[in-house]
DNA sequence: ATGAAAGCGCTAACAG
DNA sequence: CTGTTAGCGCTTTCAT
C-alpha cells in the first residue's frame, strides 16, 4: 500500500496554524499563551486527532500515563482478579495498566520491576511473591511504589497495602481446632521460592500455640499444581484431616483431587482456602475461605499511588483485616 | 537520597571505552565491529548494568519487545485466563504485555488500540467484542495485529484465531433439543453493545432450523452482572427449560441465581456455559459448556504475531473447532 | 505572548 | 572498522 499514516505531530499542528512547535506545546496544555491561541491549537488538534505522544513525553522525562502492575501469578485466580481490579481502579484516573507476572520465581521479580521501570512506568504496584528478592531500594527511588500483601527488602515506599496474615491463619487454625483437628496439612506456593514469609511463619507459631501437627507442604499454583499433590498427601496412612490452602487456587485442585479419590469434604477431610475468590461459593462443596476485600485492596493501592504522584504525600498504610467465611468445606474432623 | 541514580546509558559506556556512542551501538548489538571492541564494550556493559533503553528505542522506531493486548472485558473469567495464557506464550519469546481491557464498550475498542499502538507495541493482539468498532485499517497497517475469536472491520491482519461460533452454538442447541428443550433463554453480554454478532446470528438461525424458542437476553458480564438477571428470568410464568449463557462467567452467576431461587439445576432448569473455564467443572453442578482450546488459541495467536515479526509470512489463520463438555448442569426439560 | 534551541537515549545514513 | 551528524516528538530554559 501506501506510505505509513504516521500519527500527527505536534509539529503539523505548528504549521497548520502558523506558530511555533513552542506555542503549540503549551497551548495543548493550556498554559500561558492566550485563550484565542489555545482556541485556534485546539480545534487544529481535534480535526487531525492529535493525542500527545507518550513515548516521546516518557523519553523527555514527563508522565507516561502507565502504572506498572506486577504479581507474583497470574496462574492464580485471585491475582487474576486483583489485576481486574486494578485495572478497573486505574482507569478511573484515567491510568494504564502494564501487566507483568513473576510467575512464581522471586529472582524474575526485581528483574521484571527494572522492566518495568525502563519503561517509565508512571508507578508500581508490586503484589512481592516474597522477602528473597534483592536491592528494590535503587528502584523504588526512582519509581513510586506500593505494595500489596507483601514486603520490598529496602525499598522506599508510596504506600502499603497489608494483609493481616497473622489474623488470618489464626481465624483458619482456631477454627479447625475448634472442630477438632489436630493433623493438618498446608499447602503453600511459596514455601519453596521463599521459606520465611510471614504467613507460613505464623501457621508455625500458631500451630505450635495450638498444640497443632501442622506440615506445610510446598505446592505450585494452579489446579493442575496442587491436584496431584492433593492425591499424594491424601492418600498417606495417616493422612490429615484437614487442608489448609494459601490461595483459594490451590484449594480448587485439591477438591478436584478429593473427588477423583472418592473422598467427601468435609467428611473424610476439611478444606479450608485463603483468598475467598468469587467462585468459591460456588463450588462443590462451598469453600470455607479468608476474605480481603478485593475492592478495597485495589481501590486503596491505586489511591497511595494517585496521591503520591498528585501532591506529595508521605507514606501511606492500611492494613486489611482478613473476614473468615465459613462455608461447607469444613466440618468436623473425622474419626 | 541525594540525586536520582539514573540508569547507565550507552554515552557512559562509550566515554569508559573511548569510544563513540556509534561504535558502542554496534558493538551491543554485535555488528560491524571488531570481536575485541565487542568484548570490551559487553564487559564495560556488564559492569554498569546496562541494558538499552526501551523507550528511547521506541522513539528511535525500534522495536520495544512489549506486545498489547486488548480484551472484550476482564471481568470475564474465561478473558482472565486467556490474559494469562498470553502473557506466558508471550514470555516465552521474550516478550512482555501491555493490557487493556474495553470493559465491555465497542467504542472503547478502537481507542484503547490507539493507546496501545502510541505506546509502539510491536504487535497487538485483540479479542473484539464484536464488529461495532470503527475503522481499523489505519491502526493495523501500521501495528501488525492477530484476532482472537472476533472480526475487526477492515483490518488488515498478520493473523487470526478464529472461534467455529457456528459449530459450538450448533452443538449446544442440538444438546438442549434432545433433551426435550423448546423454550430457551440466551444471555449475552455482547447484545447490547453489538448486537449484530456472528455468535448471536448462529443462534437465531440455528434455533429457527430447529424450531426452538430461543429469547436473546443482554447480560453484563461477571457473576454480579448475570445472577440478578437470572432471577428474573427464572421468576417468569413461563420460564425456560433451559438457560444457554453465552459465557461462563454469566452461567456462574445463574448458579448463584438458581441457589438462591431454590431452582435445582438441572431438575428445574438446565445451565449451559459457552467457554469451559477451567472451575467449570468443579462448580455445583459442574457446567456443561463448550471448550475451545485456550491453550491452543493462545499458542496461535502469538505465534502468529512471533512469525510475522520475523521475517514476513503472509496472514495465517486457523479455526479452533468447539468440543461440548457435557456435564451435570443440562438435563432432560422439566415437564 | 511567542519563538529558537537544546536535549532525553538511541539508531542509521554517510563519510572516512 | 569507527566517527560525525541528524533526527524520532516532546518539553523546557532562555530570549525576544
Amino acid at each position: 500500500m501506501g506510505t505509513a499514516p504516521k500519527r500527527p505531530t505536534i509539529k503539523q499542528i505548528a504549521e497548520e496554524t502558523g506558530l511555533s512547535v513552542t506555542a503549540v506545546s503549551y497551548a495543548l496544555r493550556g498554559e500561558r499563551v492566550s485563550a484565542a491561541t489555545i482556541a485556534r491549537v485546539q480545534a487544529v488538534a481535534d480535526e487531525l486527532g492529535y493525542s500527545a505522544d507518550p513515548v516521546a513525553r516518557a523519553l523527555r522525562g514527563g508522565r507516561t500515563g502507565t502504572i506498572g502492575l506486577l504479581v507474583g501469578s497470574l496462574a492464580d485466580f485471585w491475582q487474576q482478579t486483583l489485576a481486574h481490579a486494578v485495572q478497573r481502579e486505574l482507569r478511573t484516573h484515567g491510568l494504564h495498566v502494564l501487566l507483568a507476572d513473576a510467575d512464581g520465581d522471586p529472582a524474575e521479580e526485581l528483574a521484571l520491576a527494572g522492566r518495568l521501570a525502563a519503561q517509565r512506568v508512571d508507578g508500581l504496584l508490586v503484589a512481592p511473591i516474597g522477602p528473597a528478592g534483592g536491592d528494590w531500594a535503587k528502584l523504588t527511588e526512582r519509581t513510586p511504589t506500593v505494595t500489596i500483601a507483601g514486603r520490598l527488602p529496602g525499598a522506599e515506599l508510596a504506600g502499603e497495602v497489608v494483609f493481616d496474615q497473622t489474623a488470618g491463619v489464626g481465624e483458619v487454625l482456631r477454627h479447625l481446632h475448634a472442630l477438632g483437628h489436630r493433623r493438618i496439612a498446608v499447602l503453600s506456593w511459596a514455601i519453596a521460592a521463599s521459606p520465611d514469609r510471614p504467613t507460613e511463619r505464623a501457621v508455625r507459631e500458631q500451630a505450635a500455640a495450638l498444640a497443632l501437627d501442622c506440615e506445610i507442604v510446598p505446592c505450585a499454583y494452579s489446579l493442575d499444581g496442587s491436584r496431584p499433590l492433593a492425591l499424594e498427601v491424601l492418600a498417606r496412612e495417616d493422612r490429615p484431616t484437614a487442608i489448609f490452602c494459601l490461595s483459594d487456587s490451590i484449594a480448587y485442585g485439591v477438591l478436584h483431587g478429593c473427588r477423583e479419590l472418592g473422598l467427601s469434604v468435609p467428611g473424610d477431610v476439611s478444606i479450608v482456602g485463603f483468598d475467598d475468590h468469587p467462585l468459591s461459593r460456588l463450588v462443590d462443596p462451598p469453600l470455607t475461605s479468608v476474605n480481603w476485600s478485593i475492592d478495597r485492596t485495589a481501590r486503596a493501592a491505586v489511591g497511595f499511588l494517585v496521591d503520591h504522584l498528585a501532591g506529595t504525600r508521605g507514606e501511606q498504610r492500611v492494613v486489611i483485616a482478613p473476614t473468615l467465611s465459613v462455608r461447607v468445606s469444613s466440618g468436623p474432623a473425622a474419626g
